[in-house]
DNA sequence: TTTTAAATTAAGTTGACACTTAATTAAGTG
DNA sequence: CACTTAATTAAGTGTCAACTTAATTTAAAA
């Protein structure tokens, strides 16, 4: 899924949403507003975010109401997880940083 | 920058040679051997992950030495993390819970 | 100084995808 | 039932970037 998840906020205008959308649930003619872009263009922009797992939806008559799922972002964050706080990286990078100096003095 | 490392990361080949550098740093060609992509496609991937921040280099002779550029990670970090733990969507998130319960029984 | 090795730059091709406008579905409201 | 509102699906277009092969740079080795 993290495949789906990356290519999802790889679109400003998708991150745009989800910024929107972190004030609470929002319909897809609101947030609409907030663009230059045509509806069509944001309907298909949250149905890739629906795909990835970023956003859920409900409806309630004509009108759908769009959040942010928290979940989603799980995957992504633990894949970053592993270049941030990875202990063996931290080591790794130490030791070769210690190497350098004793080769290129 | 933020654009940047996640146009970076959007990619599955760039995302194989950042979990091949995680163990230390490797040359262009070592890393070039594990993929099936010519050796220009992986130097173009490399030369998106340093402008990204995400990789540094180090020359030495004919070779260059990649390793990942942790740091380069932080900003893309804050921005899940703003979707992950913030507790302002929590809170939202609950009242709006409670207000679904409540509207359709 | 020729040759080899490591890697890049140059140039061109192709497919994906973020848009557009037009048409369609679906659910109220007069 | 028309009409409006909310939103989508359909279909087509243009741009961009991930590849390719060929040529070029740079440093070391023979």
């Amino acid at each position: 899924m993290i495949e789906k998840v990356i290519a999802s906020l790889s679109v400003p205008s998708r991150r745009e949403i989800l910024y929107l959308l972190r004030d609470g649930e929002l319909t897809s003619t609101a947030i609409a507003e907030h663009f230059e872009i045509s509806a069509p263009a944001i309907s298909q922009h949250l149905k890739v975010l629906q795909h990835s797992g970023l956003v859920a939806v409900r409806k309630s008559g004509t009108k759908r109401y769009y959040r942010i799922r928290k979940e989603g972002f799980k995957d992504l964050k633990a894949f970053i997880d592993q270049f941030w706080d990875d202990s063996l990286i931290r080591l790794k990078e130490a030791a070769e940083e210690e190497e350098r100096r004793n080769n290129e003095p």
